[in-house]
DNA sequence: CGCCTTCTTGAGGGTTCTCAAAGTGGGTGG
DNA sequence: CCACCCACTTTGAGAACCCTCAAGAAGGCG
């Protein structure tokens, strides 16, 4: 594609007004496409990271590695989403960013970003706005990890995967594509895989949600919303009032 | 006191190198200094927010009103931490900030942050890479709400609670006020006070945690940080290497 | 066809929850 | 100084939810 950042600059605007001349920025910016298998490692802890990565196809996750060789996600991106925009501020990296199946990304070179930033004030804010976003989402998972069993933890992740895909152009909130194998679902939402298949099992039987071949179609999406107490506020998809003040 | 951002800078100075000149931006910043009893929500969701709130004394959530009026709270701050300052690129506020015990805060107003942020670059920078922090922290709280069991929450949020102590000065990791109420963490980690009671009581006759009054003493740190699988880089309390891109 | 990964099914056990009641301690007013 | 009240903590017993372990079924790919 000749403008790497196409989808980024939608995500962007989903949230965030943009001048043309900060779109036409964002959009000369080159990068590089790269292709990886699942569970390959885009980022390891600890590195010193120089490119953001734009998430082009696949599914891309944030994880932590335990003293047991085990690992837990804490969030998932989606085409479209810059996983990695928080090493712009924090270039040092302290989570795992693995490809959770086979992906293709751009690397965005920090510093294109980094001049991006300094030439449009609007841009600079939609971009720390977008990292505050997923802040958004991970303080939702915080809420409903803490607070509700394995029942409303599926109903609210497709709810969710089904508001973002939606809001990226990639499906709608009843129907979309849905890679992820049940392990990988059961550890981002903290249950086993065992007891995940059960609940989505019944969820089907239900007459909720039906698992097709690599995804969900949600068939009652009011009554799915209602056992996850959906309310996709948090996902900022609205567009907020802008930051008004300008440099005096 | 004369410098109401003092404290805030100083969590800044955790991260982040800044300009003498940035620094004295900072701490020319006014701001009123307000003081609210526990349960006071200092920002309602759906607000429009025109202040970030610097907590100065007590301890202040982050919560969700869910439909069964039951609140569960994703992240909490302690005197320096600017509880909101992702209200600044996002002004409508998508989560209550209640005063989780009796609290002092400043308000500070988001137009001179602004100007700050419009002045000085590294400045800017900083105040991204601190919501970042939190978003950080908010990242880990899900893995080990996801991936554990409730005895090693609670080591977790002990450990967490003690290096925040130590690094805001307010006391060191293994002696630190505490003020929250046994149903206040037990709704933070997701688990009944009734249970938290026990497990608490446990930790207690392992020799590892004592609870004084209002606080907490950690008599065998390595053995508490096991049980959590505490590693506290992720709270970014070493100076990361800076964004040192400059502007063109 | 055979292997691999993924998903399903079953049984038993452990952690955590719920509900209820009693104990503790600080604060207030008599 | 004591009595009372309130919020908080503790204790106990039974039940619900979810986990573990193990084995079998289903689907993709050589």
């Amino acid at each position: 594609m000749a403008r790497p950042l196409a989808r980024f600059l939608n995500r962007l605007l989903v949230r965030s007004e943009l001048s043309t001349s900060a779109q036409k920025a964002l959009l000369a910016i080159d990068a590089r496409l790269l292709e990886k298998g699942a569970r390959w490692d885009i980022v390891r802890g600890g590195q010193r990271v120089h490119a953001a990565c734009l998430v082009e196809e696949g599914l891309v996750g944030q994880s932590e590695q335990f003293a047991d060789g085990t690992r837990r996600t804490a969030a998932y991106f989606i085409p479209g989403d810059m996983c990695n925009l928080h090493s712009l501020p924090v270039p040092v990296a302290r989570w795992n960013i693995t490809a959770l199946t086979d992906c293709k990304y751009y690397e965005v070179p920090h510093d294109a970003l980094w001049r991006a930033f300094d030439a449009h004030r609007d841009l600079a804010i939609a971009l720390w706005r977008d990292t505050v976003a997923d802040a958004t989402i991970l303080a939702k998972s915080v809420t409903v990890l803490s607070g509700s069993g394995a029942r409303q933890r599926v109903a609210h992740v497709l709810c969710e995967f089904g508001m973002r895909s939606e809001a990226a152009r990639l499906g709608s909130r009843t129907a979309f594509a849905f890679p992820l194998t049940q392990a990988q679902l059961a550890e981002m939402i903290g249950i086993t895989p065992v007891h995940l298949s059960r609940v989505l099992q019944q969820l089907g039987r239900d007459r909720i949600v039906t698992q097709l071949r690599g995804g969900i179609e949600v068939i009652d999406l009011p009554a799915l919303e209602q056992i996850a107490e959906f309310d996709p506020r948090y996902l900022m998809l609205d567009r907020v009032p802008q930051a008004t003040n300008a440099n005096p």
